[in-house]
RNA sequence: GCCCAUGUAGCUUAGCGGUAGAGCACCCCCUUGGUAAGGGGGAGGUCACGAGUUCGAUUCUCGUCAUGGGCUCCA
């Protein structure tokens, strides 16, 4: 018997008998580590415990509790989930059971029986019982798939027939989970890897069922899915579960109610959102400063209708490509006419208004646009997914030569904008689909490489989308982090190859012939309705000061003071400041609290000493106590710290 | 659109086959207070909407609407 030499993570080297498995290295390292040792990791990838090893791999052997090994303990714990549920439910077939980020979940097919929330603590208690009862897992190569696929088949688990009669050429596994006689009592096609027993799962949670398509297609059967997480340590489990309830406390929608945001209602119809004053004034703020960036950067500002002749849709193509997402035609002196879901054809009419000179590219187009977009009722969800809302929509025509320029002018705006959000943000270049019939292959090459290199000019780093683009256009998507990490939808750059020759929009080159025009469309903060809710969330509702909707409550602290509250009030309005003078007669204990928890930057409480001395006695909301100060020292501090944009 | 859950006063919610109670907010009165909830009183609900079962429905059944979770992450 020969043997082989492996390399272990800090340089070493270990020789061991041919044949011999991750287990058996980790036997002759220590008994300890046999103990926790839950998998491996072979050459960078992530394999069962018992495989065998081959002469020079570079082997880690995985200890419970290792970060690196938590999918191994999620995607066994998923078995043991499908296991507890088929135990439950003895008719549920079992599709499939992913990984994904955060957790796993397994899709059932349950006849006669819809899961619902109450099921979750008896699987969960079946559960404990499989793990606590230390199966252990075992990777089985199936040596006759028909035989197998047969015996799926007669146990009615067609959705693993469907997946083995698919990957029958690819060394298909089953994985076996056996009692301590050594009884296989549950089985599932699997490529794994898993851990080597059950006995190691304590800290998991389900956390929701839902409905799901095998396959994701929705004319194939219908599914019951239930979401779990797992993690190694009971603590690592809570600050999952609490990093959840943190996500639910930003919630824009809660937080709508608290501080009087927003509101949709059921007279209206679902999915189109009323601004009340408040954020109102968020947005207005965000308006004047996206306007005036613009305005920096040679934009011109147009205004376009709200509904157009079909006809425009058709030479746009959208009521084609885009026609479901469509409202149905409304009947205008017999015309049909359409209710606008994109901006770009009104761009375009503008832009084809006249003759257009090269001498007078690149032309930029911006328009806080309104669209209406048809989405359906399920997808709906508070300001960030609805049917009407107004993109920050912008088109810009120019020649090739200025292409590369004009994106990188895009990427230093969405630089400067998302920056003042304090957003950080990843770029990503999504290149033309495999299926995209659309243009040549120059014109694609053309237009990609203008996106890249604007990138690698600025330095900015991206990763490439393979396919990901739309079918008319290669695009630079780029996405958002918020304040916990959580990823948003950003800015879009999309070089498009399809309208300029739908619509004929061309130019008189320098030698006097029409040439085709390039045209980017590209968004930046998205919609206002979804980047302002995305923006309560970032900021859980505390709006850094030149966005609060309200930057200074101005208490007197008896009725007496009231005079002097409202000259002061006079004097920050007259810079721009929004105040609000708080004279009820509630204690000053009351407003206090009343303005802290509607997240008012600062608060000035008046009183005799104040009105004696001409001073203010200002509070900050997110700082203890308060100081005196005089108000022209104070006005300067807001206007300054308003200027700075800072959180 | 599909699956599941939910829908009681502006908000958060209790309740249940015999037509509803609370806290906060709102209005009034007392209190004129020095930096996160002073006290008392009052008004406010066709229990989402429609139908059915029943002597009787907010409660049970069905339908509609809305809201929420999901329907992408592929043995």
């Amino acid at each position: 018997m020969g043997e082989i030499t492996v390399n272990l993570p800090d340089g070493s080297q270990k020789t061991i008998a041919e044949g011999a498995t991750g287990a058996d290295l980790a036997k002759s390292i220590a008994q300890g580590l046999f103990k926790k040792a839950v998998g491996l990791q072979i050459n960078g990838e992530t394999r069962d415990l018992y495989t065998p090893l081959t002469n020079g791999d570079n082997v880690k052997i995985l200890k419970a509790e290792d970060a690196d090994s938590v999918e191994l303990l999620r995607h066994s714990t998923a078995h043991v989930m499908a296991q507890a549920v088929q135990k439950i439910f003895p008719d549920a077939k079992i599709a499939i059971g992913p990984t994904i980020e955060d957790g796993f979940y397994y899709d059932f097919e349950i006849p006669g029986h819809t899961l619902s929330t109450d099921d979750l603590s008896r699987i969960e208690a079946e559960m404990t019982a499989i793990a606590n009862s230390n199966q252990t897992i075992e990777r089985y190569v199936i040596p006759d798939v028909d035989n197998q696929l047969a015996e799926f088949k007669t146990q009615g688990e067609k959705f693993k027939a469907e997946l083995l009669q698919e990957h029958r050429d690819h060394t298909p596994t089953l994985y076996l989970m056996k009692d301590k006689d050594g009884k296989t009592i549950w089985n599932d096609l699997c490529r794994g890897p898993h851990l080597p027993n059950t006995g190691v799962i304590k800290n998991f949670k389900l956390l929701k069922v839902s409905g799901s398509y095998w396959r994701g297609d929705e004319k194939k059967e219908h599914l019951q899915r239930i979401y779990a997480t797992a993690f190694w340590t009971k603590d690592d489990l809570n600050a999952y579960l609490l990093r959840l309830e943190e996500a639910e406390k930003r919630d824009h929608r809660k937080l709508s109610k608290d501080l009087d945001l927003f509101s949709t209602h059921e007279e209206v119809g679902p999915g189109l959102v009323f601004w009340h004053p408040n954020l109102a004034t968020v947005r207005n703020i965000i308006e004047d400063y996206w306007r005036a960036e613009h305005r920096k950067r040679g934009y011109d500002f147009v205004f376009t209708p709200h509904i157009a002749s079909e006809e425009l849709y058709k030479i746009s193509g959208h009521l084609d490509s885009y026609g479901e997402n469509m409202y149905s035609a409304m009947d205008i002196d017999g015309q049909p006419y359409r209710a606008k879901p994109m901006n770009c054809p009104g761009h375009i009419m503008i832009y084809k208004s006249k003759l257009r000179s090269y001498r007078d590219l690149p032309v930029r187009f911006a328009e806080l646009g309104t669209v209406y977009r048809y989405e359906r009722s399920g997808v709906l969800h508070g300001m960030l997914r609805v049917r009407g809302f107004t993109q920050d929509d912008s088109h810009i025509f120019c020649t090739p030569e200025q292409l590369e320029s004009e994106i990188n002018g895009i990427l230093d705006l969405i630089d400067a904008l998302m920056s003042t959000f304090g957003y950080t943000y990843k770029a990503y270049l999504a290149t033309r689909p495999a299926d995209s019939k659309l243009g040549t292959d120059e014109e694609w090459a053309f237009a990609t490489n203008a996106l890249e290199n604007a990138m690698k000019e600025r330095k900015l780093a991206y990763e490439v989308d393979e396919g990901g683009g739309a079918f008319y256009a290669p695009k630079i998507d780029i996405k958002l982090f918020d304040a916990i990490g959580r990823e948003w939808q950003g800015p879009t750059v999309q070089v498009d190859l399809n309208l300029p020759t739908r619509f004929d929009v061309n130019y008189i080159g320098q030698d006097g012939n029409r040439h085709k025009v390039i045209m980017v469309h590209r968004a930046v903060l998205g919609s206002m309705e979804r980047f302002c809710g995305g923006l309560i969330e970032h900021y859980a509702g505390v709006f850094p000061l030149w966005l609060a909707p309200t930057q200074v409550a101005i208490m007197p602290i008896a009725d007496r003071h009231a005079d002097r509250c409202h000259e002061i009030a006079k004097q920050l309005k007259a810079q721009d400041i929004r105040v609000h003078v708080d004279e009820r007669s509630e204690t000053l204990n009351y407003r206090i609290r009343e303005a802290q928890v509607q997240q008012i930057p600062y608060m000035l409480v008046i009183g005799d000493n104040e009105v004696t001395s001409g001073q203010v006695s200002v509070r900050q909301r997110r700082i203890e106590g308060s100081k005196v100060m005089g108000l022209d020292d104070l006005t300067k501090q807001l206007k300054s710290e308003i200027e700075s944009k800072q959180s």
